[in-house]
DNA sequence: TATTGTTATACTCTATAACTATA
DNA sequence: TATAGTTATAGAGTATAACAATA
């Protein structure tokens, strides 16, 4: 390692993917709730990366592993129908959080078939942390939303729900 | 066709995606702008996709289509920038949309290293068609949602870009 | 030196079909 | 017969690093 400069390429990349596009026309997009929502979650995602990073895990998991903390001994196809993941998808998962220790899954009696998950004390603890991070950054996306209009927004998803 | 009744299997999957959680606390969650922009989203796309199949294009494309509609000439970069995707990734969707005949590229004089896009005017037809559409179910969205609240969306989602 | 388009690559998310073991 | 978890697989979407041609 002589201190080559050559390997630092593309230092900054597409650092201002958000800039004002110049002189772009958007058409009818910025008149859509499909297109709002898709830029709503992409930029409140992209604040959300840096903080889940630290600790190695992505939205998806962090919705797991809430959905253990509040559940205790919740089934797999439980946390998989109310994130809106298949089955099949949450397996490989649920197999990641059970390897890095965060969880563990325990025999149902009742049900054979079926499995017991739970948060581990390691799990657990990461959580404590965790959540409070996000909060503080989700509470820090609301002050800029104006609270009232969120629950507004918490009103418009309720109405996309039923049916 | 001897009308085998063995190849039609899980026949139903996971169509029960968003029944109501039978008793599942979803703890902090929603009451998180993140989970709720994402649940918007998701609900919403799965409207949209049964609209797009049928032309074999995915909301990303559309997106790509919408600009190109309303910015003939435009260059790949900006095209990228204004949908929030990396120009990396920007190549391949253009391959594919070059290779369906829906969109066609020419060499820019004045910077040789840049490309003019543009709709085809088969692109073009479809384009009248599917935004029609998209148009009807976007209304149909924000009929559910209150019209008036489509306005605080955007609003919402503006006042997450400035930074 | 910086930028545009490009290639290569990898990881996450999503989706479908089909298998197994239980019920 | 139906359900829970699983395996295998494929396609989008997203991300980074690096290169050639051009500015």
């Amino acid at each position: 390692m002589t201190s080559s400069a050559e390997t630092e390429d593309e230092l900054d990349d597409d650092l201002h993917v958000f800039d004002a596009p110049h002189q772009v026309d958007l058409g009818p997009l910025p008149s859509f709730p499909g297109y709002l929502f898709r830029q709503a979650q992409i930029r409140v995602y992209h604040g959300l990366n840096p903080i889940f990073a630290p600790y190695g895990i992505r939205p998806t998991q962090f919705g797991v592993l809430i959905m253990l903390k509040y559940n205790p001994g919740i089934r797999p196809s439980e946390v998989a129908a109310a994130l809106g993941l298949k089955r099949a998808n949450f397996v490989p998962l649920l197999d990641d959080l059970r390897r890095r220790g965060l969880a563990e899954t325990l025999p149902r009696p009742e049900d054979r078939r079926s499995r017991a998950i739970y948060l581990t004390k390691e799990g657990l603890e990461m959580m404590v942390k965790v959540e409070a991070t996000v909060q503080e950054y989700e509470r820090s996306i609301m002050d800029r939303i104006d609270p009232e209009h969120t629950g507004i927004l918490a009103e418009m998803v309720a109405k996309l729900s039923d049916t």
